[in-house]
DNA sequence: TCTGACTAATGATCCACATAGGGTT
DNA sequence: GAAACCCTATGTGGATCATTAGTCA
């Protein structure tokens, strides 16, 4: 199946606006939502790589893919191979982010990329190699950006992004903090070299694409990844596409070293019955975390939780009104979970703190909401559907102008 | 616990025809 | 290379039928 953006035609589509109901390309994404304040607003998220069509709630780490909730509970829910498989939660976004904001929300686009990997994440990758190579202070106005060492020594980036990420639901900001492996955390703070070399290096064929060179020298903190240079970037895509076939460019600008692709990150999902280091987690934002409709109705952050081999990060995204239908579940994933109760997938929690009773409840309003859910149906021709909206019909067929039927949408009469 | 009957939910199919898109002239 | 023309595949919604899932005796 070639799904094509919504709005050029001919880019693979990667997020999907439930506010304009389409799919779109990162350029795309970006030209659309920088039209006004009003567009900016959309909530997005990135596209089910299964179905090509609903929005993706979560990514499995495993067969690192991301997938909507109906295409995630097709694949886990089912069949008791793969419900083990580890998966977090993707987060939505407003407004324009710059790719580093998006590699803050969606990690896992920087990790190796399976065979015939998706072109959105190549689209990323060639964002990555983008001429601007900034640090971090560079950040549209508005944002802040501190860089702290706490106890431990892990690193925390604290990225107050109003502007952008967190301005789109509630107009309550949203708070990105990293914490950071510690090599990456030597790098000062604030340092701009515009003369860092770019991707290309005549010494080897792509020297930068050392890992090990990678960490040492390079931090993501200092990359803007700033996506206003799209035509520049496809227009140079060969070169970058050959790097990234090399297998560099993802772990070029892998979130230092937080990456999904990590076998020991775990995505934790905040639902109401899930597991208790998770609900332990959400308690500092959630003051009665024992309730998925409470956490609603606090409208507080959902936090997704990863432990990695060096990393170890928390990602607190407002995505969440009182505003939001049922239909906007799939919208932003983590915000689905909060509301749905505990998924499918969620494995019996062993030290449940949880009464039984709070558990089934749970549990009857996840069904009851998921029997209720209707999934959008995307009309791509918008004539076809005007057409059919007026089409005379038999017995639900359409018929040839000037039959005989037994329905008229437009006035709901009989013709015999 | 198993089986069959029943109900509800879900998916596939059909229809005509405008239109997109590729191929040819 | 551009324009005109031809042809084929696609997609659109409501009704209907078939299949699947769930419940109960």
């Amino acid at each position: 199946m070639g799904y094509n953006c919504d709005f050029c035609g001919h880019q693979r589509p990667v997020v999907y606006c439930r506010s304009d109901a389409a799919c779109l390309c990162l350029s795309c994404d970006r030209n659309v939502h920088s039209a006004n304040a009003l567009s900016r607003r959309h909530s997005r998220t990135l596209l089910c790589e299964r179905c090509n069509s609903q929005p993706a709630l979560v990514r499995c780490t495993e067969e690192r893919v991301s997938l909507c909730e109906n295409c995630d509970w097709i694949g886990h829910g089912t069949s008791t191979s793969n419900s083990t498989h580890k998966r977090q939660t993707i987060n939505c976004y407003s407004g324009c982010p710059s790719s580093a904001e998006l590699s803050s929300l969606w990690p896992f686009f920087w990790q190796s990329p399976a065979p015939g990997e998706s072109t959105c994440e190549k689209e990323l990758g060639l964002m990555s190699i983008t001429e601007n190579i900034e640090t971090a202070s560079s950040f549209p106005p508005g944002n802040t950006v501190s860089q702290n060492k706490n106890s431990a020594g892990v690193a925390e980036v604290n990225i107050d992004n109003n502007a952008y990420m967190g301005s789109g639901w509630d107009g309550s900001s949203s708070i990105l903090e990293l914490r950071s492996p510690p090599q990456a955390i030597d790098q000062p703070a604030g340092v701009t070299d515009t003369s860092l070399p770019k991707v290309s290096c005549p010494q080897t064929k792509h020297p930068l694409l050392c890992e090990d060179d990678l960490y040492h020298d390079f931090n993501m903190d200092e990359v803007d990844l700033n996506l206003d240079n799209y035509e520049e970037l496809f227009g140079v895509a060969l070169n970058h596409s050959e790097l990234f076939e090399n297998g560099g460019i993802e772990s070029l600008f892998r979130m230092n070293d937080l990456s999904a692709a990590d076998s020991d990150c775990r995505g934790a999902v905040a639902a109401e019955g899930s597991s208790v280091g998770l609900v332990n987690a959400i308690q500092p934002a959630c003051s009665n975390g024992a309730s998925a409709d409470s956490v609603m109705s606090n409208k507080t952050d959902s936090v997704l939780c990863f432990t990695g081999r060096q990393a170890h990060s928390s990602l607190s995204f407002s995505g969440l009104t009182g505003e939001s239908s049922g239909a906007d579940y799939q919208d932003c994933g983590a915000s689905s979970m909060l509301l749905m109760g505990e998924p499918p997938w969620c494995p019996p929690c062993t030290e449940s703190s949880f009464q039984s009773s709070t558990r089934s409840n749970a549990v009857m309003r996840y069904k009851e909401k998921k029997k209720t859910r209707k999934f959008e149906k995307r009309v791509r021709y918008a004539s076809r559907k005007a057409r059919a909206d007026v089409r005379k019909r038999v017995k639900g067929r359409f018929v040839k102008a000037g039959d005989a039927y037994d329905y008229d949408p437009l006035n709901q009469t009989q013709s015999f």
